[in-house]
This record gives structure tokens, C-alpha cells and sequence, in this order.
DNA sequence: CCCGCCATGTAAAAGGTTACATGATTTA
DNA sequence: TAAATCATGTAACCTTTTACATGGCGGG
């Protein structure tokens, strides 16, 4: 379908949901975790209202990331029922994690989605980094923002076809706006705290 | 991936470029296009800022449509090229599209994908319709505005995981809000019109 | 006794992306 | 003479969805 403004950037690296499973192991208490209590967790707690990941799909995901180095996986026999796959963040993974959480999104419609639950992640995991999170965010919309702003003063033709891309500029200068309130309303935003950004 | 709130509800029908395609066939003059002439339409028009079809999907979806029997295609012969492959919507064709432009989207995600390319096709077709679908564009609005408005009253336990749910609440309601204040200032919904709504 | 939970998957199908093939013809 | 345009597609590949397989065990 190739929806959205940019080319499909996933050159960079994984799914998102790889990095939901990888954040979600990392707030575990216990530090490891098996599919089953993994998809539990995800289903019944905030992030489930956010992404839904399929049974079928999570297994697969566990296996590319205890694949490609990022988990490292034990098995615990059990009596009378499967072995459950217990997995645990490798320094690979918890680095691959922190590198994706520090950094903000581009477009408004990633705000609701990964920059959700970045935030959700990052506040259990590291407060200051949620903080550095929610600011750099606020530069990158404000950025988004004044370039559309831009862009709607500049002097078009007026033939309907350019009319319309007004229009567009004008709905997405709306909901930049409107995440921008949002992000200013966290408490990240308005903390007085000296740990300055970057 | 598996994003959204909803269960990926498909069940209805067909992907949205299709409906892209049988919308730009019919805003043809001519009431004929081919593949190719299509590609550069979208891609030099405004629709092209808000969907993008690669040459491979656009002849596999001009195969499927034609193949179920929304449009119908007559070759043109010519020397020295590959034919032309010349489309016209069938009578199902109209039907399928006419029942797609009409439909109100039901998320704020949507209106800035399907949503625009409605309106900026049934602008063309049939004023009365577009004034009709962004009237009942502001319905669903509405609704959703004040339902998250509902949620986010209602009171709830203060553990992080609920406090974070309401934060995601203020998040969409604020979208909502912006989605409501673009529709509003359309034409269709401040013209002095007296075609009702439904 | 049947159903649903536990825990892991696999297999098939559907959908989408990317790159390339073809081959004459106009443009630089 | 090289490149871009015209016009259509195919093939290979990846991702996602859906449904089902397994098999003991606890609750109604």
C-alpha cells in the first residue's frame, strides 16, 4: 500500500514490535521471561492498547531476535507441560534497545504509536532519558511544525489541485500542533530539572 | 505488525488504492486511462502527496479490479510501443466507488489518509456528496470526541499503568480535536446549503 | 466429561516491496 | 550515442494474518 509521506524508511533496522518485546523484557523485575507471559503481559497492560501482536507473531519475533544476538534464550523443563523458552536481553539487545529509545520520532502519526511507548518504556527504565526523550521530541515537532507553517504562507497558484495541498498543510499543521500541546502537558516537559538536552 | 486499535477489520472490501485508482478513472475527462498515464496522474497530483503506488502494485491492482469486474478494458493498439491498456469503470465500478466515498472514516488516523482523498474526489464528482461526507465526517467526530472525553472523566486507580492510559487518552482526544477544527473549517461545513444530512 | 488453560509452534495463504525485463523511440 | 520515455508486466522475496496441532491438567 505504501501509505505516508516518507519511502518507507525501514533501511535503518527492526519492526517496532521487536522493540515492544525487547522493552517489555527489560522491565521485568526478574529479568527474563517465556513467549506465553510475554503476550500476557502484552495483552493485559497499557502497551496491548497500543500494539497487538498475534501468538504466531511473537514466537517468530523471539526467534529472529534470539537469532540476530539480541536475546539469549534457556530452556526450563517442566512436568506435564511444554518447556517454557526463557528469554533475557543480551548486551547486544539492551544496547539495540537503548539506541532506539533515545531517539525521537519523525512524523506525527509515530507519536502515536512508537513515541508512546518509548516514553512508556523509558520512564520505568531510565526517568532522565525520558526526559531528554520528551524534549528532543518537542524540538523535532516544533521543527515539523514551522516548516509546515511555511509552507502554507507560501504563495501558490490558485488552481483547485494546489488549493488541496493547502488544505493538506493545513490538517497536518493541526494535529503537529495538537501533539505538540500533548508533549508540553507531560510531566517531562515542565520539570524543572537541570539535565540539560544533549 | 499489527497496529491500531481495531482488529484490522478488512472484512468489508478492498484496499484503499484501489479505490485511489477507481477514483482517479473517474475523474478522467475522458472516462479511459491506462496503467501508465495513471502512474504519472498520481504521482504528479496532489493525491500523489498522500498515497504512493509503485508501478508493480499499480498494474497487479488494474488487474485484480478489472478482474472483478469493476472496470473494463478495451487494448489500443500501436506501432512501435506495448499496447495500451485502456480501463473505464463498469457500472460495479461506479457502485463500489460511490459506496466507498460515501462512508465517514472511523479514526483520526484514517481522515488523514482515506479521509482526504474522499473528499478530494467526491469534490469533483458530486459537491452535495462531499458536503454530505465531511457533515457526517463531523458526526464521527464528534462521538469519538466525546467518548474519549468520557473515558478520560471517568475515575481511575492511580497505579503508573492507569495514569499512563489517560495520558494516551489526552493524546487521542487532542488529535480528535485538531481532526474536528480542520473539518470545520472546510467549505463543506460552513456552506449555507439546505441539502439535510441523510 | 468437556472446556479452557498452558506453551509452543507450524503451515498455508494473502498481501506488499523491489528489482528487473522488454524493446522501440524520442531527446540531449 | 547514450539516456530517458513509453507501457507493460514478472519473479523473487519478505512480512503479516489465520488457522490449526500438540497434549496433559484443573475446574465446573
Amino acid at each position: 500500500m505504501t501509505f505516508g509521506g516518507k519511502p518507507t524508511e525501514r533501511g535503518e533496522s527492526r519492526a517496532t514490535v521487536e522493540y515492544v518485546l525487547l522493552g517489555l523484557l527489560a522491565i521485568q523485575p526478574s529479568g527474563e521471561i517465556h513467549g506465553y507471559d510475554l503476550g500476557r503481559a502484552l495483552a493485559d497492560g497499557v502497551i496491548g492498547q497500543i500494539v497487538r501482536v498475534e501468538p504466531g507473531m511473537l514466537y517468530h519475533y523471539l526467534k529472529r531476535l534470539s537469532r540476530d544476538g539480541l536475546l539469549s534464550t534457556r530452556v526450563e523443563a517442566q512436568v506435564g507441560r511444554p518447556d517454557r523458552q526463557l528469554h533475557s536481553l543480551t548486551a547486544e539487545g539492551w544496547n539495540s534497545l537503548s539506541t532506539w529509545l533515545a531517539a525521537p520520532v519523525r512524523s506525527t502519526r509515530e507519536i502515536r504509536l512508537e513515541f508512546l511507548i518509548k516514553l512508556y518504556l523509558s520512564r520505568q527504565l531510565d526517568p532522565a532519558q525520558a526526559r531528554r526523550l520528551v524534549l528532543e521530541q518537542l524540538n523535532v515537532m516544533n521543527a515539523r511544525s514551522q516548516r509546515l507553517e511555511a509552507q502554507i504562507q507560501a504563495t501558490y497558484p490558485s488552481t483547485p489541485d494546489y488549493v488541496f495541498g493547502e488544505t493538506i498543510l493545513q490538517l497536518r499543521e493541526g494535529q503537529t500542533r495538537a501533539a505538540l500541546e500533548w508533549l508540553n502537558s507531560l510531566p517531562e516537559a515542565s520539570d524543572s530539572s537541570e539535565s540539560g538536552n544533549e
